[in-house]
DNA sequence: TCCCCTTTCACATTTGAAGAGA
DNA sequence: ATCTCTTCAAATGTGAAAGGGG
């Protein structure tokens, strides 16, 4: 939990950042500011792109649920002295509503108005550079909401719309900064992209999800939850076990064999590390369905005022809260094998007014 | 009123952090 | 200081019920 020392911190974050928009949207300064020289890898890619091939859904609940996968980059190539602030969008992808229909996902109709909140900065922010390619930066705390009055500072996005994130990396010493043209540069990638919803439409997601979650442990096929509910179901009819029992005998989830958890789905990713592939595409050119937004909603990235920090991430959930007095925290342990990073498309390099579409 | 689709809620289970004690 | 054990909050998908629109 946040402590009142922390707490402080982030109210003075909140004013600072909205301080910032407001000066941001007054003052079209930096258009020409040089973007940091930014290299970014999706490191859980290999599961990502699992999900990507069936169809990611995300669900989102009113108290706020968290990504799974989550987004862990690897950012490079960062001047390890100069301060920088990470971010994360999730931007509307198209302006569609979607229908599970017939085993498959359907446009239906026009996208609903969207909530504004749908960026976060990374709580480590800001920090020099070597702390960020030190180690890896995982929204993995970050929750979706549909909540539109969430309070908690979680991402509020619409059920039944895709969304794909987006990493912003900003040199700047201080969040307040952002408004004043501090150079930026984007990254998303495309397996990312996910369909919010209530409730799972696609049992091949629901699988994949349990089967990789280490909080869904219980629902696969060798735990106990759906086992239990099985027998308590058989049990009010029949005191003989069913016949599905026993023709699926239990075994133990060998979760050391298995992709049981994120984690161990890096581990047991390809070896094989391909080659950053630093997009030849135009800078310029959205993903071909990130549609431009029209007059009734909002523009990509407006919203720098009500950025939202959600509960502390790194080193604010361990209690200490990063700050220019304290000592860098140490590099956080990699895992025994790194995993084999994913080549990212450089959205393009920009500056915050031209993110407010000023430029 | 009925149907279909979407959302909400209680539930059982697992994980992991925190604290106590050896 | 380190390890083990216990406790408990948080996280997960399930399935039934409720809600809403046509």
């Amino acid at each position: 939990m946040m402590d009142q020392a922390h707490f402080g911190e982030y109210l003075l974050r909140q004013q600072m950042l909205h301080a910032a928009s407001l000066s941001g949207l007054q003052h079209r300064v930096g258009a020409d500011a040089e973007p940091p020289a930014c290299e970014a890898r999706l490191l859980n890619a290999e599961l990502w792109r699992r999900f990507h091939d069936i169809g990611t859904e995300m669900i989102i609940t009113k108290g706020g649920r968290r990504m799974f996968p989550s987004l862990r980059i690897s950012l490079s190539s960062l001047d390890p002295r100069e301060e920088y602030c990470v971010l994360l969008e999730l931007s509307l992808v198209g302006r569609r509503r979607w229908r599970w229909a017939g085993g498959a996902w359907a446009a239906a109709g026009g996208a609903e108005p969207q909530s504004p909140r749908r960026l976060m900065l990374h709580p480590d922010s800001p920090a020099p550079g070597h702390h960020w390619t030190a180690n890896p930066v995982s929204f993995s705390k970050l929750k979706l909401t549909n909540n539109t009055m969430d309070a908690q500072g979680h991402m509020v996005l619409t059920s039944m719309h895709k969304y794909r994130p987006r990493v912003v990396v900003v040199r700047a010493r201080d969040a307040a900064a952002l408004a004043w043209g501090a150079p930026h540069a984007a990254f998303s990638f495309p397996e990312t992209e996910f369909i919010a919803v209530t409730a799972y439409q696609n049992d091949r997601i629901t699988k994949l999800k349990i089967d990789n979650n280490p909080f869904a442990k219980g629902f696969r096929a060798c735990g106990q939850s759906k086992c239990k509910r099985k027998n308590t179901d058989t049990e009010s009819n029949n005191t003989e076990p069913s016949s599905s029992d026993t023709s699926e005998p239990k075994r133990p989830c060998s979760d050391a064999a298995s992709s049981c958890s994120e984690e161990g789905s890096l581990r047991s990713s390809s070896p094989r590390s391909p080659p950053l592939v630093e997009s030849p595409a135009p800078l310029l050119a959205p993903p071909e369905n990130i549609s431009p937004p029209p007059t009734f909603y909002p523009p990509e990235l407006p919203y720098i005022g009500q950025l939202h920090m959600p509960m502390p991430l790194g080193f604010w959930a361990g209690g200490l809260a990063w700050s220019h007095a304290l000592p860098p925290p140490p590099p956080r342990i990699p895992s025994p094998t790194p995993p084999a990073p994913a080549p990212c498309r450089r959205v393009k390099s920009f500056t915050i007014s031209a993110l407010l579409g000023e430029g």
